[in-house]
DNA sequence: GGAAACCGGTCAAAGGTCAG
DNA sequence: TCTGACCTTTGACCGGTTTC
């Protein structure tokens, strides 16, 4: 098992499912009998819910049976973790009574249960997760500091990854949290450089990455550049509700952008962002850990404009590398059916987001219309310009 | 469930109430199933029944539904406790055992299913996929077909639907193959409108997508229909390698389009097409199946442009479950550890293929500025500009 | 080494189903 | 309609393993 802390249930606590008596910590949760064998079950079966209602059915010990779907919903909202769930406890014991016995040419008996896992896939696909989850925080830490702005993007991919240099760097006081107030247009540009140079650290921490040419890098980087600025700046949003997105500063942007940060002849692409990506990401419930494996997967895209077709088969490998790692991860916290339906969900965000790119791309042509009024970072202009 | 203790009952033990052989200890009393059954119903239920004799009516195994007042009463006297009676549970679907009518020798299916169990599962995904499949081979032979084109979109989408009345139609010759030939823009013309045509035939056979408003069809419509025009170009195009794209006609599109077919100011995405749709396709061996809900998927896009958000929650529903239905067709196909791969790849094609709609509606708009030398088609239009 | 904590397994007794 | 044989689901309890 995993080195899940030891506690003592106190007297008197409660399930954070039902609120019935608490018999201790299972999976993570302060829960009673009933709701750990619940959550256990639906896991290890794979069974699906559709609730009959309107999804957000009251659970307490008295209905707690009346609506599978919306009980176990809370078992997840409250943090039950089927990764502590275990499935090769006859290991030893000969209790069982059929064992699988041996996964001989066909290798189709592993169709149906997330149970029987195919014992080598999974540590390496846990490793990757725990890897993209290290850097991302690093990255929250980089986002904060002072960075200096002076290498132009090709520099910047050519020097050493500043996530490995942390100790080196300050906290950045401008970046803080001190109120909320709106955004002004020069938030907006500083968070958007901030962003992007965040961005080529973060890419440089792909082995895969750094093998590529120069050239596959830049197709690669200009293709996802805005991509991660816009995750990014929603995800780690405060929640404020669904009508705003925070940065970190507490600047903010409202769903009907402020005059000040309008730009004649573009469209606002903000009320998409909270729409299509925000609130999504909220409603998935997305962790940390899947939002990062999501970035790389969208991070590999072998129809990147520009790439050439030697990389090709290196980026899809990678790209299908991420895209395993994050169906294992999901499927083995919410069981496979549910976890299927969430992978797809999530995967099925990326043409929306696409559209909102391009979207941005075609404002990006007008500004540069206009470009003795509006005037776009070089760097920016470097990353982000077709 | 409190049971008072863990006591099996004995052997030959009888129904404290009918004195029928008792299955266990209910509410507190050894008794039969029926005695069980009526006691939770009559309770529930809030019955009172009237004795049509003195009150004192006997009751055995032969004659116990003769007086439910008196019934009752035995159940009360003999100890029933309504305490034991719980709140309603979640419906749990069908319990009679089917069988699947497909013949496999191999049985590997029981493992999914010996009992079956909650509404929507397996079995369900089989007949969405199956159903899907049926539609597709219908539209098939509607491409080849004679169809008037005097409708405007709106009339079109409240008419019924052509694929159901397909005897009423004609082959039309100007549609089968011949011989190879460069395509014109007449050709492209023509076939964008009979497969812009067809999608809305298509979009007609989903039960759920009739049931939305007018405006909500013509949403996703609009959202999906060059989507669906480009898809079924590039898998039914005639392999010819990974150069051409070609018609059922036999005019072809070749990857560096043609002078005759270039619009100056708009950037080639014939290239596109081939390179992320139709290769992709072609190296990931997709089947009609996984063809037909792959596009089921793109339709229901809860994020389309002028969708009323209340129709969201339905289309997002949609959306999931031809998404299950999908998953579970190619992990049934592929096994679980290649299925996921290929799922995963499938659905990331969607992002591309957004990009190539959103390069294209950018090109249209360039032709709607030269209206006068490249007239779009008033169907089109309604369709495909914003 | 022993007690505490939490894992999965068990099965009597709840409720749900659907021909008859 | 109501009934009840037959089905699934539930959860208190148990033994085993791991962690202090």
């Amino acid at each position: 098992m995993q080195p899940r802390q030891r506690r003592k249930v106190p007297e008197g606590e409660l399930c954070a499912v039902c609120s019935d008596r608490a018999t201790g910590y299972h999976y993570g949760t302060p829960s009673c009998n009933g709701c750990k064998t619940f959550f256990r079950r639906t896991i290890v079966s794979g069974h699906t819910f559709v609730c009959q209602y309107n999804g957000n059915c009251d659970v307490n010990k008295n209905v707690r049976c009346a609506c599978r779907h919306c009980r176990f919903n809370k078992c997840l909202a409250v943090g039950m973790d089927a990764r502590a769930i275990q499935n090769d406890r006859d290991r030893i014991g000969p209790t069982k009574k059929f064992r699988m016995e041996k996964r001989n040419s066909s290798g189709e008996e592993d169709q149906i249960s997330v149970t029987s896992s195919s014992p080598q896939q999974r540590p390496a696909d846990d490793k990757v997760i725990e890897n993209l989850t290290g850097i991302e925080q690093l990255c929250n830490t980089l986002r904060s500091c002072v960075m200096v702005e002076s290498k132009n993007v090709k520099e910047t991919l050519m020097s050493p990854c500043l996530l490995y240099r942390m100790n080196t760097l300050e906290p950045d006081p401008s970046t803080t949290f001190r109120n909320l107030y709106p955004a002004s247009m020069e938030d907006i540009k500083m968070w958007n450089i901030r962003e992007l140079r965040l961005g080529l650290e973060w890419v440089k921490t792909f082995e895969e990455f750094v093998k590529l040419s120069e050239s596959d890098q830049m197709a690669l980087v200009r293709n996802f550049a805005f991509t991660f600025n816009i995750l990014n700046r929603v995800y780690y949003s405060g929640d404020y509700g669904p009508d705003k997105i925070v940065y970190p500063s507490g600047a903010y942007i409202l769903r009907q952008a402020q005059d000040s940060v309008k730009i004649p002849g573009c469209r606002s692409i903000y009320h998409r962002q909270m729409d299509e990506i925000m609130i999504p990401f909220r409603k998935l419930d997305v962790s940390i850990h899947e939002f990062a494996a999501f970035k790389a997967v969208l991070l590999f895209n072998p129809d990147a404009c520009e790439l050439s077709a030697e990389a090709k088969p290196d980026v899809q490998r990678e790209r299908t590398k991420y895209l395993s790692a994050l169906f294992y991860y999901i499927s083995t916290k919410y069981g496979l059916h549910h976890g299927v339906q969430k992978y797809g969900q999530l995967l099925m965000m990326a043409p929306s987001i696409q559209n909102i790119i391009d979207q941005n791309d075609e404002n990006m042509q007008v500004m540069e219309v206009f470009e003795h009024i509006w005037r776009i970072d070089s760097f920016v202009k470097e990353l982000c310009m077709r």
